[in-house]
DNA sequence: GTGAAAGCGCTAACAT
DNA sequence: ATGTTAGCGCTTTCAC
């Protein structure tokens, strides 16, 4: 069959170094970009490599030097908008470097994750760029910390005391909902999240409770946590609604899937945003402009998060000390058309726009 | 620092053989599950492994090997479910299978997926998945038949005469979308897609227009393609519906960015689903039975794809011949809310959950 | 049954 | 300035 026929072996370094006429240590030395070589024979290498179509093996490359040009990182998930786009500006900067991203997805399981790390130890790879499931207690940051393993933890994560942190700050994020919802009037919040993902919940509900509280010492926050899964969520905010007690007249989901789950609760009961009750979501998606009414939402920095998580990682790569830092990127806030005062009527117009 | 401390040199498998009492070569040989070891010698093998925490360098012992139990997978993006659920999906089909997947974004750029490609070559993966930016006969399919590699093509391809294909049956779906818009009543529908991807959109477009004439001689299709990006896209559409000429009753789309413009075009005029128009998008997404109205998508089999995709490059690493085949994954359509009969009233009710 | 020896393709000392 | 030597950690003949 065709796929067979072209299967010769490739070129090795010393197919190049006798085509060149020299040896494979010079022509190691030629492609590393030292000096000390001859302009003549130097260029007699290039040649070769040119006509022989000659390119470094780089497994066999990091075998023999010490660390491995290979960065892992290891996603909850790679469906949703956000993980996806962090993935893929990881891959952009791991590649600018001269190193490959080999990403794995946890599945939302920790046992998942710390097989996933125990693989990437195998492999050596010469750091970590770790999204935690729940939060940087977890047995894979355990299993990073005892293994020697350089990294950086992103995402759902606050603070270690191993390793560099870069995360959105949900903190910050949740007080500007809480001022833009109290500063509209409303006086009846329901939050929504998920408890399993304790770093980042707990810091986006604080943030929330606290301003919220100290702007309007009178406003009554409900909140419906779930600990595991996303579908007992659905269930349970069914039956929130379904108690009969005064409605909220507003919801502030504090992730993703809360924030269709909450959608999905309103059109199973005929209401609208934000005439029936408004919706603020944690995390950003493309389709939220788009539909009708555009759906409120805090935008987290990812390129900022990629950004600063591999600097960070590089830096440690390259040994440099320190205690671990962490990092918090502020996130941007969208009040669109999902958000309305209580009981008004809805604003016109069309959502923003890049 | 913390993370450094632990850094001892991981155990090599000289060290389990020196602690075992026996030669590397039997500590392979048992770790491989060769049968023609003494019991007891590799009952003392295993301890040892156990003691020391000894893992298998993949790197090296693929380095030996003559394949190395990677697979490559380049996807054009990221970003969206379709393609963040197929990775996660060969994920975890080359893990069972004991390889490790090395997944990498071409960025919709057939220069950057070459060079993807050229590196996984240098990688030498044992196979490669490659969702191509445009089709079956862009650069990298071209390079990877010069090199020899083996791999699949899926997603964006009909057929290759060297890799084996599978796709979505984009041809059955799209008349099945036909028949359900002609039964209702369409006779003017205008679709939407993006050029570039040449080898679906075609399928998809004339699929939808052979069925539709069938049905109804006197429909009337418009097509809006657009040959390189999205944006370009938005400016076309907004031209169409400027130009006062006779509304169309519904609009197709061919691909999920297609359908996001063509909301975000009406939301700009006003249009609400389906009272004003119709639409259909082919790719499903999370968001669309959650949003009011649901928007009717057609939804591709994406674990029949990495399924398949998988099985049969594993067969031809395996060494398995024969000419290259062309699968085809049937889709389902969902038609939810945002299709209605042409000058009808929304019909009311709840959308689909799973 | 088991181990010694020979590499996979490359690079880093060390000679020259 | 260049070549020789010695491995990285592993697997695989091939003798014993």
């Amino acid at each position: 069959m065709a796929q067979k026929e072209a299967q010769q072996r490739r070129p090795s370094i010393h197919d190049v170094a006798s085509h060149a006429g020299v040896s494979a240590a010079t022509v190691s030395k030629v492609l590393s970009g030292v000096t000390t070589v001859k302009p003549e024979n130097a260029q007699r290498v290039l040649d070769a490599v040119e006509m022989l179509g000659y390119r470094v093996d780089p497994l066999a490359s990091d075998m023999r030097r010490a660390k491995r040009r290979i960065i892992g990182a290891i996603m909850p998930e790679f469906e949703s908008e956000f993980f996806g786009q962090m993935v893929s500006e990881l891959e952009g900067l791991a590649e600018q470097r001269g190193y490959t991203l080999v990403a794995a997805s946890s599945r939302e399981s920790e046992a998942r994750e710390k097989e996933i790390l125990a693989r990437m130890h195998d492999w050596r790879v010469a750091g970590v760029v770790l999204a935690p499931v729940r939060n940087e207690h977890g047995p894979a940051a355990a299993f990073m910390k005892a293994n020697g393993m350089t990294g950086v933890l992103i995402d759902r994560v606050l603070a270690d005391d191993a390793f560099d942190t870069v995360s959105a700050d949900s903190a910050a994020a949740s007080a500007e909902v809480a001022r833009a919802l109290v500063g509209m009037g409303h006086r009846h919040v329901l939050v929504v999240g998920l408890g399993q993902q304790a770093a980042t919940v707990r810091a986006r509900l604080e943030g929330f409770r606290r301003t919220a509280l100290e702007l309007a010492p009178d406003i009554r926050i409900d909140v419906v946590l779930c600990e595991s899964d996303v579908e007992p969520l659905r269930a349970l905010l069914h039956d929130y609604f379904s108690k009969g007690a005064e409605r909220p007249t507003a919801v502030y989901s504090l992730f993703l899937k809360g924030t269709l789950v909450a959608l999905s609760e309103f059109r199973r009961r005929g209401w609208h945003c934000p005439n029936d009750i408004s919706l603020v979501g944690f995390d950003d998606a493309e389709w939220m402009q788009v539909t009708w009414p555009a759906i409120a939402a805090v935008v987290q920095p990812v390129r900022e998060i990629a950004g600063n998580a591999m600097e960070v990682l590089f830096r440690r790569i390259e040994g440099e000390g320190g205690p671990p830092r962490a990092r918090l990127e502020p996130c941007k806030v969208l009040m669109r058309e999902s958000v309305g005062s209580p009981g008004s009527v809805p604003h016109s117009g069309g959502g923003d726009r890049q």
